[in-house]
DNA sequence: GATAATATGGACATCACAGGTCCATAATAA
DNA sequence: TTATTATGGACCTGTGATGTCCATATTATC
């Protein structure tokens, strides 16, 4: 139950993207020496970001990424299911799942409610703490943060060039 | 970014432990009947849920299992933990993760604030929403559950022996 | 006490996936 | 034309989830 590095990379790297002083089209070697990973690996996380249009790349000389829209627009829980995917974090695996219920009904020889009792009660909890956490995700963007960030002093330098 | 089947299992196990008209000492085989699992692998599950004080255990003729404290002392939060465990779910790998705030100080020569501002943003927002999911899944219980089940119809055969 | 039933824990097998490398190809600027 | 850069496929490796099997310890019952 552990979000994954490419998360931690994509995340790093919108937020540098992001950054109001540089130039548009941040290479990826740029981008991998920040993070200290292999540009190989970055490219991989790069271009799932791009196709599902969280940023813009421009090959060639003096290409690059771009974010392909505000930073504002752009929300951890965008970033989190590009890379994680869209799957819900809790699946019941169990075909009696819906024991809570029918186990009454069978051994009443009732046929089991198929309206929405069909629900298993476990999956139902777990989704909605599925839920709270995307609501939390979805208020925080690559803006916010980066907002924080020079709110905090960081990024001084760079701003004064 | 998954829960594993194991929490399913366990999840589903206590649940079934905590039905009022059963005796003490559920055996692994009507439990793994009852979720289509293996002795052997639920066992395991068990196994973790005994040593951290959630079920206890009697082995022996008429043995099994039985919940050691009310279902209602029981969260959701703690069974995902035993099963989980207890790292948190983002970590930010990057040292230079503080990068936020350390970037303008090196390039300034001061020296990298010790105190709290060394933390990685990104990693504050995703602890956040950790904090999030915890504090939903902790309001929520195996007695809640199971009351809600009974409250649905669930277990009622059960009830009527 | 003997026996059957039951839980425990270690060793092992298998498979999927995270994390990562390497290379051939396409697109673009100078 | 050449250097630079992104893209995508193939491949490698280690780790962890899922699961099996077996030897051992504990307990109830006869």
């Amino acid at each position: 139950m552990q979000y994954s590095k490419s998360t931690d990379y994509a995340l790093h790297a919108l937020l540098h993207l992001a950054r109001p002083e540089l130039r548009n089209n941040v290479g990826i070697k740029e981008l991998s020496g920040m993070l200290e990973v292999s540009e190989s690996y970055l490219s991989k996380i790069m271009s799932k970001l791009r196709q599902d249009g969280i940023v813009r790349a421009v090959p060639g000389a003096n290409g690059g990424y771009e974010l392909a829209r505000p930073a504002k627009d752009i929300t951890f829980l965008d970033v989190v299911q590009v890379i994680e995917g869209r799957q819900q974090m809790f699946e019941c695996s169990n075909s009696r799942s819906r024991q809570h219920r029918l186990l009454a009904e069978e051994e009443d020889g009732r046929e089991p409610a198929p309206s929405r009792g069909s629900e298993c009660l476990v999956e139902k909890v777990m989704n909605g703490a599925e839920l709270q956490l995307h609501r939390y995700l979805r208020e925080h963007t690559i803006q916010s943060v980066l907002d924080e960030a020079l709110q905090r002093g960081g990024f001084q330098a760079a701003k004064k060039r």
